[in-house]
DNA sequence: ATCTTCAAGGGGATTTTACCCCTTTTTTCT
DNA sequence: AGAAAAAAGGGGTAAAATCCCCTTGAAGAT
């Protein structure tokens, strides 16, 4: 009896293309493919429906990666889900992880390791490579409380990642330019940042801001 | 006889995915699958290795596609470069397709229409889906002043995505500040930037500074 | 009820950026 | 060889950003 899988991407070709791979794996058949996490869920009412694991991509419209492992875990939490994603930010990778996932695959793994890794979630019930283990053990010493921003400070962040003043984000606001500087000087402090360049960067890196 | 497709695209995962889509179509077989531009560029010494079809990425490290197809339609003209992308900006896909690309497929393309424009790449030349039929209309009333950036300029501007001061840049660049600063004035004027913000934006949106 | 915390705002000095306009030297083209 | 263009460098100024240290008022906690 082969063990059933689940698609979930949002870009049809890859969807397919990627559903096309498994269909080839021994242990392995496609079960369906679905576009999005809302389309997912949704087929799950039927009990046949119900997969061994998913291959799940993370940005996708309508319900993303991390919000239907959330799901997931909470009603299915026999179902495994590999999240595989282009994605690199660690904030993200970890958001991951933490909504239940129990493997995180980068997209340029090649297929032999994403058949080892469907084997090995099957066997062993999670698949770590030596990249993701690290950043699991790195997040563990490093203080995750430590670097927690407000609301506030985060909606300002966004507005830096522009060409616009700190005299004119005050004013998108409704703060005070001094307030505005205020923020960006305990952000720095917080960060470890030098200048503006690098809070843009940091944003973009924790995925507060699309470039 | 059918038509020799190579599949250019630096996450593996896709990379075998596509390779394995197109080898299920009746007309096409897959010659060969490249990581990067640089390794097709360097494979086509070989005159046997020379596709009649190139499906390609546009984010890719080394070499990137709008290069990449830059330099294939120097040198292999013959060869018909499809370009396949998550990338939804228009000035990236005018860019593609400006450096000779024959079609634009976005990654959410099914793999029906895949099939399809690479049959009619090799029958018409060329491959476009309404979407960017009507942007290459749009860009024709577009004032389109092909900003092209010195080589000096582009590695200054790697630079100007650190949280170095320009001084800092001036030295590591065996160049006087003020030079610095003019490379700066002169790239804020061709491409209509503000601040150095700006910069950093658009250096991550085309492709010159990975985040 | 008082103490503490913290967000909001301010003053002022210094550095860095941005934006002018200008000179010299080197390449490039004819 | 001579003209033209580009690269490298400079001076001066104003605005923006950075970095101090400080006040006020509201909210929360004990």
């Amino acid at each position: 009896m082969k063990n059933k899988v689940v698609v979930v991407d949002d870009h049809t070709l890859l969807l397919e293309a990627i559903g096309g791979l498994v269909r080839e794996f021994e242990n392995f058949e496609v079960l369906y493919l679905c576009k999005n996490g809302q389309d997912f869920i949704d087929k799950l009412k039927i009990p046949s429906n119900i997969p061994d694991v998913v291959l799940m991509d993370i940005n996708m419209p309508l319900l993303n990666g991390i919000e239907t492992t959330k799901v997931l875990n909470d009603k299915f939490p026999q179902v495994k889900v590999l999240a595989l994603s282009v994605e690199e930010n660690e904030t993200t990778i970890l958001k991951m992880l933490r909504a239940g996932a129990k493997g995180y695959l980068m997209k340029d793994t090649k297929k032999e390791i994403l058949e080892e890794a469907l084997n090995q979630v099957i066997e062993k019930g999670y698949y770590h490579t030596n990249t993701i283990s690290k950043l699991l053990i790195g997040s563990l010493t490093k203080d995750e409380t430590a670097v927690q921003l407000k609301e506030r400070e985060v909606e300002f962040i966004k507005h830096a990642c522009t060409e616009m003043t700190y005299k004119e984000i005050a004013e998108k606001m409704f703060l005070s330019p001094k307030t505005i500087e205020g923020y960006r000087d305990s952000i720095y402090e917080k960060l470890n940042l030098k200048n503006r360049i690098g809070l843009v960067l940091y944003a973009i890196r924790n995925g507060l801001f699309e470039p």
